[in-house]
DNA sequence: CTATTCACG
DNA sequence: ACGTACGTGAATAGT
């Protein structure tokens, strides 16, 4: 089937521009930030060798749209300066590529991609739009995908009807109706005020489309209602702005876009003019590939066996040598890959455009996958299902780049990921926490590795492995990080059930609150405005109120919590601003987003990070789990609507006090040690040493004190951010240090240690190993050497800490299948960890929970479980109080 | 995309 | 002389 590639050309320069902001000129002073963005990804889509292409190009002066509504885009910017005359000279360079330019008087790009995808899908022609705006979306049909760009250009995601139904939910002609309800405000198309993305998605799920909704205003309740009913004509008004037109009157037909890569060469010498010339001379190379008889593309990206590695930091592991190399690419194929990697004992595989696979006998597999439009090849379901009983048989041992990310990927196709080897993420990210690679490619290139695809997982393989000997961490890789990402893959499935009902109540009686909180925020500043811009807050308060200002920030007035509490007794607007901003915040993060994520199952699930920070702790995101509130009584509530599955309970444990612990493990401190062997309450005894009174006289105020003393130590103290936290002076805040510091000499002598050990090994360690680089320490700026002397003293005992939940998680984890127990693990919270576990089992899987957070014995271990907890043996106590019941909330 | 703010350990 | 506590992720406004 023939391809055309249809480009929105306003919105692609518009992303190129802002996603370089490096000032590039041609000879003659023209800008070519926004060219430079676009020709290279051109030349992407040039590679995917389109028969036809074509870019459109919006019109100045009005639509048709503006007709029916003249506030259509108001309020949109003005296209920069330097980026205007950039569109011209894009339009000449393209038309002498041959890729067919159009503009259309009236009409915008979008409505002429609709009408050309339109004329190639009733010519039998697959399209492919290419744009940044996600309104194309609702033109996905099966012979037409779109191309979605983001993070500026850098990347993209082809969308098909398949991908929207998973991304959104809805079918393409229904995103038009999930804008016509939630409005969009870059367009200026209003929707119906205070509905959302989520409230709209809910809504069409449940009654089909946009006039399904409106007619069943009258089954909605309370405020939803009136919305609905109150804004069924500025929803449908935004219905007929929001379709795009495949009708468009354009003089052009599909033939005028076709598109011939050899005539490209007619360009180059406007591409070297222009300063385009290392994307000229790409361009150059593909037109070339490309001529009679040249298979080159398929040859290119297989490995180059005779290719030399670059001398790099690593010697001593070889160049992958490749016997042979089997391009796979139909079912016969399939079948005898399959079987050769069935019986091998180690294979390296990748999956990116096609599925690599490299045995260590040196047969080298492109196995062909037809995971997109213009892509012919295999399907992805048959592909695995021919490999799934070698994906997951424990003893064919697999090295891949991201093991986490492909047994999600198996997972989807029906099959199962067994016998992890090697991850190289994960052992990447211990050699280079602060900046471990985001793909394969950057790391083969950061460690200097030629080969591509699997061929490369091979090779990274044996070079991290080694490197990590070498820095003795292989305990804590084999022991602790490589189970953990099974471990970790585990609990993003399960996900953790949720009371979607609960959840909304709990919004519904905040709304009103918020909403009675706005209007009386806007009497008291005499018009309305918005609350949550810190610029507009900022000039009600301090320019048209006359309040204070107490700090600046780089664009204005701070408005920060500390700010507003100190305004607290000077107006009663301020009162109501902190608890607008409060409910707002637990509203907008806990309550619509959380509801968006939960699934048709009634689960949500997060993805864990295990590569992202600098200390070794896991992040949980999309959605973040981890920071789900607990601090004030409203928000606890939250906590309520994360409940145990059907006939289950929620077990949970956290550990107390675990980084003081860890610090008196690491220092070897008498006076906190013994404090924690005798036990009681750390804050109150610490108190009762600085303040030189009898534990029984400490008030509350020295307790809280004491306690940000606490918390200052395992942070690595500065007078400054103690008296910050504190509000007391500077002086009282040194006083305080002083004290402590005199009566725990040992923390003292370990915060000298750490930095002076930073300093001459030039990166700090934990218990475990593991490591994170200090080239602050180094710097001759003040703050920012100073920022390098409290991350060596913090990052060992944050770092340490993370070693030993996570080691715990195995274990529990474990455990627990050893057992052949139903319950699972469900969340880490950095020194909490919750199981969604069978009534029936809870007693059983409670005790065994304490003992694997305690480091006691468990039956049944694998030897480099059991040596990564020799390490993590403090000579402190650990403690780890466990607790059980229906909800998130009952586990405290 | 950056800045600000704020939720958690 | 300098001016932050350590580690995260997300929503919103505004460029």
């Amino acid at each position: 089937m023939k391809k055309l590639i249809a480009i929105d050309g306003n919105s692609l320069m518009f992303r190129a521009y802002y996603a370089i902001q490096t000032a590039m000129t041609s000879r003659d002073g023209l800008p070519t930030n926004a060219l430079h963005g676009f020709t290279a990804m051109l030349l992407k889509l040039i590679a995917m060798r389109p028969d036809y292409m074509l870019a459109a190009f919006d019109m100045h002066g009005g639509t048709f749209r503006h007709a029916t509504y003249p506030e259509y885009k108001a309020g949109r910017r003005e296209t920069p300066e330097d980026l205007r005359p950039q569109i011209p000279a894009l339009q000449d360079l393209l038309r002498r590529m041959g890729v067919a330019v159009c503009e259309c008087y009236k009409y915008e790009a979008d409505d002429i991609l609709g009408t050309v995808s339109r004329m190639a899908e009733e010519q039998g022609v697959e399209t492919l739009i290419v744009t940044g705006d996600r309104d194309a979306l609702q033109l996905v049909s099966d012979r037409t995908h779109v191309l979605l760009t983001k993070k500026g250009i850098t990347e993209t995601v082809e969308f098909d009807e398949a991908k929207l139904m998973e991304e959104h939910g809805l079918t393409p002609a229904r995103m038009i109706d999930l804008k016509a309800l939630m409005g969009d405000s870059s367009d200026n198309i209003p929707g119906i005020k205070g509905v959302g993305e989520k409230t709209a998605k809910a809504l069409l799920q449940k009654y089909g489309d946009l006039e399904g909704v409106l007619a069943n205003a009258e089954n909605e309740k309370g405020a939803l209602k009136t919305k609905l009913m109150n804004g069924a004509e500025s929803a449908r008004m935004s219905y007929e702005i929001g379709t795009i037109c495949r009708r468009a009157p354009i003089d052009l037909t599909l033939d005028d876009c076709a598109f011939d890569i050899s005539r490209t060469e007619a360009a180059l010498p406007l591409m070297a003019k222009l300063g385009l010339k290392s994307n000229a001379a790409r361009l150059k190379a593909l037109a070339d590939a490309d001529g009679p008889g040249a298979d080159a593309h398929t040859a290119a990206s297989a490995p180059s066996p005779e290719a030399e590695a670059p001398t790099g930091l690593y010697d001593g592991a070889p160049a992958i040598e490749i016997k042979q190399t089997f391009t796979v690419a139909d079912r016969d194929a399939l079948a005898s890959a399959a079987s050769v990697i069935a019986s091998e004992k180690l294979v390296a595989l990748h999956v990116d455009d096609d599925l690599t696979v490299l045995t260590e006998g040196g047969f080298y597999f492109i196995i062909k996958t037809g995971g997109s439009l213009l892509e012919p090849g295999l399907d992805p379901d048959e592909i695995f299902t021919a490999l799934a009983p070698a994906l997951a048989d424990p003893a064919v041992r697999k090295a891949v780049f991201d093991g986490k990310a492909l047994m999600h990927l198996l997972q989807s196709h029906g099959a199962e990921l067994r016998g992890l080897e090697f991850d190289l993420t994960v052992a990447d990210y211990l050699l280079n926490a602060l900046n471990p690679a985001k793909s394969l490619t950057s790391l083969a290139e950061a460690v200097g590795v030629a080969e591509t695809g699997a061929a490369a997982v091979m090779r990274l393989y044996r070079i991290l492995e080694r490197e990590l000997e070498q820095k003795q961490m292989t305990v804590l890789y084999r022991g602790v990080e490589l189970p953990l990402v099974r471990v970790l893959f585990d609990m993003e499935r399960e996900g953790f059930a949720v009371d979607s009902d609960a959840l909304r109540e709990l919004g519904r009686g905040w709304g009103a609150r918020i909403d009675e909180l706005a209007s009386y925020i806007h009497t008291l500043a005499g018009h309305s405005f918005n609350i949550l811009s810190p610029r507009q807050l900022g000039a009600v308060l301090f320019d048209e109120l006359g309040l204070p200002p107490q700090k600046k920030t780089k664009t204005g007035y701070s408005t920060d919590s500390d700010v507003l509490e100190n305004l607290r007794p000077m107006n009663p607007i301020v009162d109501a601003v902190i608890e607008y901003r409060f409910l707002t915040k637990l509203r907008s993060t806990f309550i619509d987003a959380m509801l968006q994520k939960v699934g048709p199952d009634g689960r949500i699930r997060t993805t864990f990070n295990q590569n992202v920070t600098a200390t070794g702790r896991i992040s949980s995101a999309e959605p973040n789990l981890q920071n789900i509130p607990v601090r004030t009584p409203q928000g606890r509530e939250i906590r309520k609507a994360f409940i145990a599955s059907p006939g289950c309970t929620l077990v949970g444990a956290d550990y107390s006090q675990i980084e003081l612990r860890v610090l008196a493990h690491l220092s070897g401190d008498d006076a906190l040690s013994s404090a924690f062997v005798s036990g009681g309450d750390i804050h109150a005894r610490t108190a009762s040493e600085v303040f030189g009174v009898p534990i029984g006289e400490v008030t509350k105020d020295m307790r809280s004190a004491a306690k940000a003393v606490n918390f200052g130590i395992v942070y690595g103290i500065s007078e400054f951010g103690l008296a910050n936290q504190l509000g007391v002076t500077r002086k009282t805040a040194g006083e305080y240090i002083k004290k402590y510091l005199a009566r725990c000499t040992g923390v003292r002598d370990y915060m000298a240690r750490s930095v002076s050990l930073g300093r001459e090994r030039g990166y700090a360690v934990t218990l475990t190993g593991r490591r994170r680089d200090l080239p602050e320490l180094k710097s001759g700026n003040f703050n920012t050497r100073s920022f390098g002397e409290r991350v060596a003293m913090n990052m060992p005992v944050q770092g340490s800490a993370a070693d030993l939940i996570k080691l715990a998680m195995v274990r529990v984890h474990d455990a627990l299948e050893r057992e052949g127990l139903r319950a699972k693990l469900v969340l880490q919270i950095h020194d909490e960890l919750i199981i969604d576990c069978p009534e029936c089992e809870k007693n059983k899987v409670a005790e065994l929970l304490h003992k694997c957070m305690m480091g006691d014995p468990v039956a049944g271990e694998l030897p480099q479980t059991t040596a990564a907890g020799e390490m993590l043996r403090l000579n402190v106590p650990l403690v780890a109080d466990v607790a059980e019941g229906r909800s998130w909330f009952d586990t405290k």
